[in-house]
DNA sequence: AGTATTTGTCACAAAATTGCAATGATACCT
DNA sequence: AGGTATCATTGCAATTTTGTGACAAATACT
């Protein structure tokens, strides 16, 4: 539940206020003076979200938020950029290279918490870590793990080995079930809004995730809408004869 | 086939925001940060859509709005709202006015994109998701998914299986009852303006939608007004006083 | 560095949907 | 009753949408 943000800012007396804050509200907070310190602590916790100063001491952010977009692991991270100049160039190159939100100083608490709710609304699957079991399968976020859970099919463990990105489209389709969920949609919410990618890749991945999930009969439970997109639903999908 | 938006946003972050997006995307793309400019564009070049923002220095987003519908060769252009608020009149007022879509900051580039093109390719008006039941029938848009609720039926899967169009068909029919619609009435809202499609056409889709609701009896629901068109009721239609 | 996974895209196959036209049925009018 | 306009029904070809395997690039692992 208790997302996490790195706060990278050069400047103690703003990192602390917003440190403050965000806390406050019952985030987890990650503070970084430099850009060399972020990317360090990157390599370690994977933040939620990223607030960056535009102006720090040797690399830009601008040159920190690309490093970000670059990585694998790093780049569906959303950013918001801290800025006190009202330069134009400044947001336009910020917003193009992929930031998802800026906020110019003076800021208030209260705006810069609301805008991080909001960019952290339309993000991945709530940042919970709980079991989700549905229609005979377990899915836990903690041990990255999905197994079934009615035991007819064997009594041996029966696992279910899924790539990282089948391992995270499952986990939003088992989090919003019966709902018809568009290929933009599940792009946005499973691979992040500045992932770049064809429409068409994702029935691909939903292609894998039906194979694997063949191998103990469960492949049913996720469904082609045709016209609308696909469904994770319990429910017989044919209500022919 | 690239097709001309033009973007009436006052910030200009924002604007160079979505211009750089959808120019990536492959449109062309006219900026203005006015009404005033926004009118005096037009009259230059005619866009295929616009997206509005909501609020403007001068003149608001909805009298911009309504001096499009107002002049006859811009009263067909397909508008899509921009807005902050998630205020229920500002939808309504918006939608009753003539907006194709509307759509809330923050979004995300992927999903302005993909209701742009949803909207260039039929303006479907698609307003709620909620739930609708009337007749017996229930259509749940979010699952895509349309029901029987009398439950006399029971034993039997009461799901009722619908190709696209004729899912759209009895979605608009089921929330504008007991009236009858034209065929190019039923064209303009269901298929969409500008797409060229025979009236006869109708009664094929018609015809389909029948033949889905008599596997659970509902198919009367769907009636024929001679020389009119067609009507979604709820009362018998053997009208023979 | 080398190897194994993972990922996105493409091309083609398969399946479903769509619109039209032709034909048959029905209601309305004189 | 007959004539005519309107509607119903069906088959079919064209189009659209989705499934699937292969492949190359990118990334992670040793």
């Amino acid at each position: 539940m208790a997302a996490t943000i790195m706060i990278v800012e050069d400047e103690p007396a703003i990192q602390e206020l917003i440190s403050y804050n965000l806390r406050n509200t019952g985030y987890v907070v990650l503070c970084a003076s430099s850009a060399e310190q972020a990317r360090e602590m990157v390599n370690d916790v994977l933040p939620d979200l990223v607030l960056l100063d535009w102006m720090l001491p040797n690399m830009s952010g601008l040159e920190f938020a690309q490093k970000l977009r670059q990585g694998a692991r790093t780049k569906a991270i959303p950013i918001i950029m801290l800025t006190a100049r009202v330069d134009e160039s400044d947001k336009v190159a910020g917003l193009e290279m992929g930031a998802d939100d800026y906020i110019t100083k003076p800021f208030s608490p209260r705006e810069l918490v609301a805008r991080i709710k909001a960019v952290l609304r339309r993000r991945l699957p709530e940042v919970s870590d709980e079991v989700v079991e549905v229609g005979g399968l377990k899915l836990d976020p903690t041990t990255h793990r999905v197994t079934v859970s009615d035991q007819e099919s064997a009594a041996k463990s029966t696992e279910i080995v899924l790539g990282p990105t089948e391992f995270r489209l499952l986990h939003f389709l088992m989090t919003h079930t019966e709902r018809v969920h568009t290929r933009s949609q599940l792009l946005d919410r499973v691979w992040g809004d500045h992932v770049f990618v064809e429409d068409r890749t994702v029935d691909v991945h939903i292609r894998r995730l039906r194979r694997a999930l063949e191998d103990v009969g469960k492949d049913e439970l996720v469904q082609t809408v045709r016209g609308a997109g696909y469904r994770f639903s319990t429910r017989c999908e044919v209500g022919a004869e």
